[in-house]
DNA sequence: TTACTGCTGTGATTTCTGTCACATTGTGAG
DNA sequence: CTCACAATGTGACAGAAATCACAGCAGTAA
């Protein structure tokens, strides 16, 4: 698939510069793609796979802000990359992903004649901005269980499929929590007829 | 004092424009400046006092996000009022405050015009995201005595006053906790010498 | 097959936080 | 001063979640 047609709403120009200048990249599944207080030099527009963007910290835990899937873009390398600051995020390959780096010096220029990029800018600081929103209220109003079940939900959306490939252990670190609370809840799911359990993977019903 | 000398970094021509176009309002403490689902027409620019800008959910709980003070925007309402859509947020003033609306018609004009600006609404964006950044940290990794520490020096240091002046009731509403747990971590805190308790005030030591 | 390793299930216990009930204290209105 | 009320202090209890301990189980490598 050509990976003009992820961003139909950029104009023909910026398609053309963004070809030009642009540089693609892989990264295998489990890769780290930048790293808390890394220095940003370029903007990652996504064009297979899944990002995860978490945040860290000292004792270890892991904390799951949200994915980045095909057509989307990192905010957090935006507005790092035009004040040349560094992430305090980090960001590592779900799946196996490509990724188009356009590098911090072409981004004022894209910003001023292309008003598609703009547009696109602008949007992206929104969807982040309410996925971050939405993070917040999951964990400032809502048990494990319930944040358990938009976690599930919210990865199988993503991953376009209603299998969820991932350990009890994987998903107790994206919620800091603990293994064994995770594997209770998701018993108490299984009883309720929501989900059936199997070894590494857990089944939407 | 001028409000202009709030935004130094804001280009002559930028400060003229904003001058003639942008509408000065008052509000008292405990207004409400803005609700969830509401419609953004314009930007707000503060210059004087300070405005909370919280999450409301359902079942009656308010949870803080940060403070705008004076020389500082309001990332969300630039973003909505870019696109006409709706605030997810609420913001009231903390202390009767002065603001500055800026037209949503004008945006993409000093958008274009004026590099301060862009420069501006970068910023804002990244601080504000920023802000959020940490407060997930907080809420995730965080138990409630830590939290009310960062609470406190934060509220300090953005009133610029080592005296909180809250009673224990509020706080609670803040961090979506309730208030016998509030008085009781003062209680130790003040054991600990990091505080001194009084009527509706709290005496940073 | 056997041995090993990583995943999952489950009970017992502890810690943190929220909730209820009620006492006490400070402050302002009359 | 007295009353009323809001703010604060505190004990008892409940529930969610973390932690510890250990038992089974599935897959893999030898």
């Amino acid at each position: 698939m050509n990976w003009q047609e992820l961003f139909p709403q950029f104009e023909p120009g910026l398609l053309g510069v963004i070809e030009k200048e642009a540089v693609q990249r892989s990264y295998s599944a489990g890769d780290i793609i930048m790293r808390t207080g890394q220095f940003i030099k370029s903007t990652a527009l996504v064009l297979a796979g899944q990002i995860k963007i978490y945040r860290e910290n000292p004792e270890g835990g892991e904390f799951l802000m949200y994915y980045l899937g095909p057509g989307q873009a990192c905010a957090v390398s935006m507005i790092c990359a035009l004040q040349s600051q560094t992430s305090e995020i980090m960001a590592k390959a779900e799946e196996d992903t490509e990724v188009l780096m356009i590098p911090v010096q072409l981004m004022d220029d894209l910003m001023n004649k292309y008003k598609s990029w703009y547009h696109f800018v602008i949007q992206t600081y929104r969807s982040r901005f309410d996925e971050l929103l939405s993070v917040i209220d999951n964990i400032a109003f809502r048990n494990m269980d319930e944040r358990l079940e938009f976690y599930l939900k919210r990865y199988a959306e993503k991953m376009g499929k209603k299998n969820v490939d991932l350990s009890h252990q994987q998903i107790a670190d994206d919620l800091n929590s603990s293994r064994e609370v995770i594997s209770r809840l998701l018993k108490k799911m299984e009883q309720r007829n929501l989900v059936k359990l199997h070894r590494n993977m857990i089944e939407l019903l």
